[in-house]
DNA sequence: CACCAATAGCAACTACAGTTGCTATAAGAT
DNA sequence: ATCTTATAGCAACTGTAGTTGCTATTGGTG
């Protein structure tokens, strides 16, 4: 239809240059007072005045704080998830549930988590985020199985799933506090339950 | 040492005449509101005038949204937790965490769990709601300790948080749907847990 | 049935989060 | 180089959340 298909109907106008600049800066201003301050004392007024930008910049961008803070969580990239080699899948599972419980004590994640209750993400958004998130992790499960340590059979999904959600449950319901013996009887919990399927 | 120990020096003064009515018309004026528009869209004066009170009242008592709605928590009482006695411990498992489904899908119970990360509650009383909660459910373990469904040995918060946490983690959480297909595996797979100890 | 302390109502205020319309600038296209 | 469009900055404004000092009720006490 379009004989001039090189350049097609596509709003491809949306460059990287300062734009991306301005994202990274309230992003980061963002993180930072998220740390320092907490969620609910987090003002986007401040953030914009600590990303050296304008207040309106901020707003037209990300309406409410709910808006920027779950934009914050939608941009956590890979470098903090999959994690080392330990041999075993105990050692794995361990391991990356340790990550995931000091992840979740810090004040930043807890805002993120909280601000997609919200309903400021999308609800396919944030299906595809922890989809995402979890694939990574696979590899942990995926290792097993070559190993002959779970059958073949095995699901990924729901063996993380298994393992990490009383972490969650406990650091961001109950307040109850998770301690490294904790993480050895989840991660142990999760595997026996595995072989067995 | 205070000889008049009749009317000690304990300010006893917290009586539950109209001081009670308030507290209740605020705290159902708060649930009304929170499931309607959600936590992020509650306003405290909002609150104040659906609740027939004065503005001053409620910020007097409650500084916060957050306090608030964590108050709110804090007064849910009994009566939605332990549930029929369907003579198996599975089925009151599976009857108790379809329950928490359904209350964990509620506004309402979302927005509770929220304020309670705001740190609006003072970590003892969180802890012991929590814990005074799961004490309720407890009953179930114990008629399948008693059924002989269960060793002597089994720790019924230990239990009970198995099987209720992946429910807590995809409602609050990831945002997944929890079936009751979901709910037969978790609580099965909490019963062979506690079984094998 | 006065008295007293606690708490609710009232009214006036203020500070500032969030909005709006306009101008300036910088990136991409030609 | 020039034109165009998206996006940032600026400035002035507005609504209202939250505060404050004072008065009015109310419920317990002797």
């Amino acid at each position: 239809m379009d004989p001039a298909r090189s350049h097609e109907r596509v709003p491809i106008r949306r460059p990287g240059g300062r734009a991306a600049s301005v994202v990274a800066r309230v992003h980061q201003a963002a993180r930072e007072l998220l740390t320092e301050v907490g969620y609910e004392a987090v003002q986007l007024p401040d953030v914009a005045a600590r990303a050296g930008v304008n207040k309106t910049t901020v707003y037209r961008r990300w309406p409410t704080k709910s808006d920027l803070v779950a934009d914050l969580l939608l941009g956590l990239s890979d470098h903090d998830l999959p994690r080392a080699d330990t041999g075993s899948l105990l050692g794995d599972l361990v391991a990356m549930l340790k990550d995931v419980a000091e992840l979740l004590r810090t004040p930043l994640m807890q805002a993120m988590v909280r601000a997609s209750l919200d309903g400021s993400i999308d609800q396919e958004a944030r299906l595809s985020f922890w989809a995402e998130r979890m694939h990574r992790s696979s590899v942990i499960i995926e290792r097993a199985v070559r190993r002959g340590e779970l059958p073949e059979s095995a699901d990924a999904r729901s063996i993380l799933e298994h393992a990490a959600s009383p972490i969650y449950f406990r650091l961001l319901v109950t307040g109850e506090p998770v301690t490294d013996h904790d993480i050895g009887r989840f991660a142990e919990r999760a595997i026996e339950a595995a072989q067995r399927a």
